[in-house]
DNA sequence: AGCACGCCGACT
DNA sequence: GTCGGCGTGCTC
């Protein structure tokens, strides 16, 4: 027999990101190494001329045969040479104090590579939520024995009888459980209707199972309420991960995961690359939010890679928003879906909070020319009298947020980024975008003249006006200046919580899935300064702050909630002050439908960026002509324009917009765009990104 | 990413 | 002649 035959051949992806190595090159397996090489290994072996050692994972182990049988070896110019086989250096070793990648998270891997077309190597590093492992040296703390139960809130939560909507998601979800294949579950439910007893419920029954869960959550300032939940039930077979954690807290969490000593890990989108072998159950709590998509390569949506993880592993999948993506919902309501829906109609332990929408034009009319309108200012006195808490959100951070000359007109602009400059309390003019920072001038810096004129408010201009017009109340401000510190953010939602504020003024993060009890009124300081004015999902991501702002208002007792705003025409109020999300579905549906966008077409976006601005505007031009000319299908092609931020850090950046009839077609568009700029940009002046949705 | 190879100008 | 600039191309 050739003793050819006997060998192993390792397929490997070396820890470089470029784009010429994104490939697998070909290693012999050294016979000491046979029995103890396994798929997803990290190795260790010399690369290039050099031979300098480089890392890298095992991707396939392979025989003589099956190795003649890949594509690569066909194509490969390498493996044209008659000794090329010959020639093959060999592994050095297995790398023994790095965490591997198991075969679920392989498949993973090789899942999003496919997928999302990124670098082999980006898959394999974003399956990996922990990086090393450490010694154990240092006396080891459990992360988890920090969240304390309290055992009043738990015996109150145990007296909680289900309702009837509750009950029926539950039995609905555990009969597909038990079949013991892979089921989709949409729980669609107000805030406040107890979306989380009822995954809690089938928690418990999958534990009994012996089978491992994952709870996803969307911010990292909702694991403490997440942890508690499910502490009182669980107890100690909790494990957390998320970016905030050092290295080595990180490891003692993966590795309690890995042995099997916890069975639910609870974590931000990393979190379903947990090492679970015997995986029964993914939970995505709030799917709608924003962070559940990466925004690094690779860009994955992270309810995409949980349906195919639950798909491989036999497992159930349960998605709960009160405001579900527009597009999910629509594939949910389908005949014959695939998704099951459970609708959880009414709140389970008050009653939804009133709203009341201002309209700041007349307000303005009636010589009010404050942020703050009448009817605002009147609860906001009553709520202070009754000592109830108030919640203040805004859109903007800093002081004021636009800085311009009266004599020549322009605006102090960031001089890398294509925005505004926000003046701060620390006499500091301060870019949101790249953190750059100017001492504030006295004088205009384009024409030196005294008339500088600020205006535009943004969190601490508020604060500031809320300490004058309600001077006995204690305000307290989070936003992303007063949470720099550790635990920042747990710092000032416990105080509020403890009652030591009368009102919390916040951007975003104040509003995201927190329980105040005492809270019962909620104001909306300006609601037509959106975030996402220019994407087409505008409407349904207004719709979905809004609703959660109001929800805030009035968990144990009723509340109320003031929307302000000038435009009031938008259908989108409307039916936030309702809050029927199912009204706003229809009407949004119809308008996507109408405009062609998903979820009746796949969008594909390439955004370009680059410093070379002349450059970037030829590319552009010849990409749109390739694509027309390649465009049998009747895809609507978008652009070249500008988007908004046009500049970031000195890098300008420009868009094409393909609207395609599926998915397969817009997989088609993205790889004649990354084709196209490798043929055009071998130098590599271009950053390419595509997405598509 | 690194590193070797290579084809030009300035220098003891 | 030869030392060294970094532009180009390859790594199983």
């Amino acid at each position: 027999m050739n003793y050819k035959m006997d060998k192993i051949f390792a397929s490997i992806i070396v820890d470089i990101t470029t784009d010429s190595l994104n490939k697998p090159f070909i290693y012999v397996v050294p016979e000491e190494l046979v029995d103890n090489i396994k798929l997803g290994d990290k190795v260790i072996f010399p690369f290039g001329r050099g031979n300098a050692d480089k890392e890298g994972f095992v991707l396939e182990l392979l025989n003589l045969e099956q190795l003649k049988e890949k594509s690569f070896y066909k194509k490969d110019a390498y493996f044209k040479k008659e000794d090329a086989i010959d020639n093959l250096k060999s592994i050095k070793s297995v790398a023994s104090n790095k965490i591997a990648v198991n075969q679920i998270l392989l498949k993973i891997a090789i899942f999003l590579c496919r997928e999302y077309s990124a670098p082999l190597m980006n898959c394999f590093k974003a399956v990996l939520p922990v990086k090393k492992i450490v010694r154990k040296n240092k006396k080891q703390v459990d992360a988890i024995s920090k969240y304390k139960v309290n055992s009043d809130d738990k015996k109150f939560r145990e007296d909680i009888v289900l309702n009837r909507d509750q009950q029926n998601a539950i039995d609905g979800i555990l009969k597909e459980y038990k079949k013991g294949v892979f089921s989709e579950h949409l729980i669609y439910g107000v805030t406040g209707s107890g979306k989380t007893e009822v995954y809690i419920k089938v928690i418990e029954e999958v534990l009994k199972d012996n089978k491992q869960v994952i709870v996803l959550i969307p911010e990292i300032a909702l694991t403490h309420q997440t942890v508690i939940r499910l502490k009182e039930k669980f107890v100690d077979n909790i494990a957390i991960i998320h970016s905030r954690m050092s290295e080595g807290d990180k490891y003692i969490q993966y590795k309690k995961c890995e042995e099997g000593k916890t069975s639910i890990l609870v974590g931000p989108r990393s979190a379903m690359f947990a090492p679970f072998e015997n995986l029964g159950l993914i939970v995505i709590d709030e799917v709608n939010d924003y962070s559940y998509k990466s925004d690094t390569s690779p860009r994955y949506n992270t309810l995409d890679v949980a349906r195919y993880r639950c798909k491989e592993q036999n497992a159930t999948l349960v998605s709960l928003s009160a405001t579900p993506n527009i597009d999910l919902y629509y594939e949910a309501n389908k005949i014959n879906s695939d998704i099951i829906l459970h609708k959880l109609a009414k709140r389970a332990n008050s009653t939804l909070p009133e709203v009341f929408i201002i309209d700041m034009k007349k307000e303005v009319k009636n010589g009010n020319k404050s942020i703050f309108s009448k009817p605002l200012i009147d609860k906001i006195n009553d709520r202070l009298e009754k000592k109830e808490q108030i919640m203040l959100y805004m859109n903007r951070r800093g002081y004021n947020t636009i800085f311009t000359c009266k004599n020549c007109g322009q605006t102090y602009k960031c001089p890398h980024c294509d925005v505004s400059l926000v003046s701060h309390y620390d006499g500091m003019l301060k870019c949101h975008y790249c953190g750059y920072e100017i001492k504030e001038p006295m004088t205009c810096p384009h024409c030196n003249s005294k008339e500088i004129e600020k205006y535009g408010i943004g969190t601490e201009k508020l604060e500031e006006m809320c300490i004058d017009l309600f001077p006995k109340a204690r305000v307290l401000r989070m936003d992303r200046d007063t949470t720099s510190e550790k635990d920042g953010h747990d710092k000032i939602i416990e105080r509020f919580r403890n009652g030591e504020a009368d009102i919390l003024i916040g951007t975003q993060m104040i509003v995201k899935g927190h329980d105040f009890p005492n809270v019962t009124l909620v104001a909306i300081m300006r609601a037509d300064l959106s975030l996402y004015t220019e994407s087409y999902k505008s409407a349904e991501d207004t719709f979905s702050l809004l609703t959660q702002c109001v929800g805030r208002s009035g968990r144990k007792t009723s509340g109320e909630s003031v929307i302000q705003c000038y435009d009031t025409d938008s259908f989108v109020y409307d039916l936030v002050k309702e809050q029927d999300y199912e009204k706003f579905y229809i009407e949004e549906i119809a308008h996507r439908k109408k405009l062609k966008y998903p979820p009746f077409k796949k969008l594909m976006t390439a955004r370009v960026g680059t410093d070379n601005e002349a450059f970037l505007n030829t590319f552009m031009k010849d990409l749109k002509m390739v694509l027309n000319n390649k465009n049998d299908t009747e895809a609507i092609i978008l652009g070249p324009t500008k988007t908004n931020p046009e500049k970031i850090k000195d890098i300008h950046f420009s868009k094409i917009i393909v609207k395609c009839n599926s998915a397969d077609e817009a997989k088609k568009y993205r790889s004649i765009c990354k084709k196209f700029k490798d043929y055009a940009d071998k130098k590599n002046y271009l950053k390419m990104i595509v997405d598509i949705e």
